[in-house]
DNA sequence: AGTATTTTTTCGAGGCTCGAAAAAATTAGA
DNA sequence: TCTAATTTTTTCGAGCCTCGAAAAAATACT
């Protein structure tokens, strides 16, 4: 059961909404510091200074741009760039990236390599993962000791504790435990995360004004991914990383699913899907194992062209991921959807089977008010996700902790 | 955003967090409390002495069975039955109820009514909940200045502040504002709250080992409704009550629903449409408005006879439901199942058809373990639910408050 | 230069939780 | 019956934390 408050948790949360507060802000004062989080200005006072001693925050000098208002002008607060680094890791088919992420969010080193995660064993892929990150840690401009968090992000489920890939479509390979994997060898704590559910933390961060308390990430690619933010929270499974939209049940015994199974929305919205229907092969013939962006991109154009059974595929893939999304609207009500990948560039052939097919469920009531944005390019998404929720734990769990502090992390410390 | 936590605010979650303590175990002493949140017997000490002089709590005198151990026994502390009580009202087809219930949640008085909800204008409609509300508390047996929340629970949607209902299946009124209605007559703080909803909260209540942080409350009956727990916390929708399982969709542009539209489980699994089915009436026929209980009796009786439209209808209602619960499978994981309502005790006509559509989704992995309770009775179980979430509010809201006392509900102050 | 204004820091007061020790209430055993 | 042991509960002082008020700091206006 919930457990108490604590006296010094007091302090603890405070700590952490104040250093929240600046990351979001970008330069508040301490002024607006107090104002946003309701604390007396004494205490922001307080807990400011203390976090500019230890070196989290730092007094921004950058030229101000005049008041113009009388009176003792604000001093902005900052993140300091160098009180700790974060590492992110994107595994995605045929492709593995790694971060270095400095305490404000900037990319300070990049490394990017294509390879075959199909059919590479189990032990190369870990191999691979390992070795991507053992290099950008022995970068020599780099000090391992800031590095505080490791966020490795995969296509498919992970379990809820964000601590292994359960499984996954880039690969045969099953429960990997990455994170126990990157904690042993490394010895930094280590999560292993959701692509889709990344993307959504990443929207939230470029956009927060349509993607608050409540949205929704699509990822056309493939496969049918979803990242799902509901009531200010990523939203998982109670076992695994959950939000499987695609494989949420269109037509009962109706087309063949990667997955193995029939009806799948994925198995008429997934790239494979699409492709299999322009063709006018059969619902019930195996899905292809990839379909290169640039062949969807001129089945699209087909689409565009003329009507035939290009522009049917989209049709009924639209379809699918309209009554996919009145059912979950159902269950959630209405919020915005941002469509990403690859496929989101080809959603004008999909947007008006979409809202058909929306409009007729109880989900869909006003469907016209309910409103897409799309956003092709889902890698710097789930890059720049991983970077915020290493860097939030970096936040709340290091400089803000509950029992003491990690003292290996800290700097500049008097 | 979120907002930092004052110093004041910490005595007031240690004080509600005893007293949950103390309502969810009953007669627990100082020391288990101590236990269970975490906090020193010194803080404990300090706040149960504070709740039992303000007339909260009260050392139960009880005879004690043996404690058995060596040692100063312990006292077990209980709720004062007499500081506080709430007022339930429950309204579904054809019924309106309303208890008093006292703060330990005992039964202190009821009424129970039946009026024609589905022909009533309005106004009367109105005026007969405020009617039964008010001959409770005129009660000459009831101190109503210690009536401090009203709880009352409808079929159907809700807002998600839990002030209005929205619509209703069992009256063609729409938005209704029960809560203000309530507060301006009576002076007492009222929500309206989703009959499903209250559902789940009683079988958590009723049987915490089995339903404690994810389950399903699913009920069948004219329609289908749901209410879901996930991660301790009672979902609702970003606006609405939320959780229309009934109306996901199952077939696109299937049978009818009661909603208008088509393909809604609903349209396959509630009383009408099992009803529909078993008459091999139409698919797209009209949905009735009401099949009693005793004629779905008579109807599960001849489908356990023998073969024949009956048990295909049931059949039908069961694949709707597996399917259903597949797709909501996928999105949040297995979980415990409840199956509510008189259509219940035909739940050995559903299981079947159920589990082998659950099997073939992605949500039903292993689907053997998946397990389903039945509860025919829901009337019951709504009132409990009204009565444990007006409680709770009772215990956090008002004994132990961020602001100020409201001194008119306290009793037996020093 | 002096005054008004706004931000930030300082300081004492009041609360809260905690640990240690004391007090209370019982059982086990002599 | 009396004493020692044991367990629960209360008491008390220490240490933090936040807050409000006042002071200090830093600027614009006149």
């Amino acid at each position: 059961m919930s457990v108490g408050i604590r006296h010094d948790d007091l302090r603890r949360r405070n700590r952490a909404m104040v250093i929240s507060a600046v990351r979001r802000a970008g330069q508040p004062s301490r002024t607006e510091i107090a104002a946003t989080t309701g604390l007396s200005h004494s205490t922001i006072s307080a807990i400011s200074s203390d976090l500019i001693r230890e070196g989290i925050l730092a007094e921004s000098k950058a030229s101000e741009p005049v008041s113009l208002k009388r009176g003792r002008p604000q001093v902005g607060l900052a993140l300091n760039p160098e009180a700790a680094a974060v590492l992110t890791v994107v595994l995605s088919l045929n492709f593995l990236s790694a971060a270095i992420i400095d305490y404000t969010g900037q990319v300070v080193a990049e490394e990017q390599r294509r390879l075959d995660t199909l059919t590479m064993p189990r032990d190369e892929l870990i191999r691979e993962c390992m070795a991507i990150v053992r290099r950008r840690l022995q970068d020599p401009d780099l000090d391992v000791r800031s590095v505080a968090r490791i966020a490795l992000a995969i296509q498919g489920i992970t379990d809820s504790p964000a601590r292994a890939m359960l499984w996954s479509p880039i690969t045969p390979q099953t429960d990997i435990a990455f994170a126990d994997m990157l904690e042993d060898e490394f010895g930094i704590p280590a999560t292993v995360e959701n692509d889709c559910n990344m993307m959504a933390v990443a929207l939230r961060w470029r956009n927060p004004d349509r993607y608050r308390d409540d949205f929704i990430a699509i990822l056309l690619s493939h496969g049918i991914g979803m990242g799902l933010v509901l009531k200010g929270e990523l939203f998982t499974g109670t076992h695994s990383s959950g939000g499987e939209f695609g494989h949420m049940i269109h037509r009962p015994g109706g087309a063949l699913c990667r997955c193995g199974r029939r009806g799948c929305i994925e198995a008429y919205a997934g790239n494979y899907a699409i492709w299999r229907n322009a063709r006018q092969m059969s619902e019930e013939s195996e899905p292809i194992a990839d379909v290169s962006d640039a062949d969807m991109r001129a089945l699209a154009a087909r689409a565009r062209e003329k009507d035939g059974p290009e522009r049917e595929a989209y049709r009924k893939a639209g379809e699918a991921l309209g009554f996919g999304l009145g059912s979950l609207f159902a269950l959630i009500d209405p919020a915005p959807v941002a469509m990403v990948g690859a496929s989101a560039a080809a959603f004008d052939l999909i947007e008006p089977a979409l809202r058909k097919a929306i409009a007729q469920t109880a989900g869909g009531q006003h469907s016209d008010s309910i409103s897409f944005d799309t956003e092709p390019n889902e890698l710097p998404l789930i890059r720049e996700g991983c970077a915020m929720r290493a860097l939030s734990f970096v936040d709340q769990e290091i400089f803000a902790p509950g029992a003491q502090m990690r003292p290996s992390v800290r700097k500049n410390v008097a």
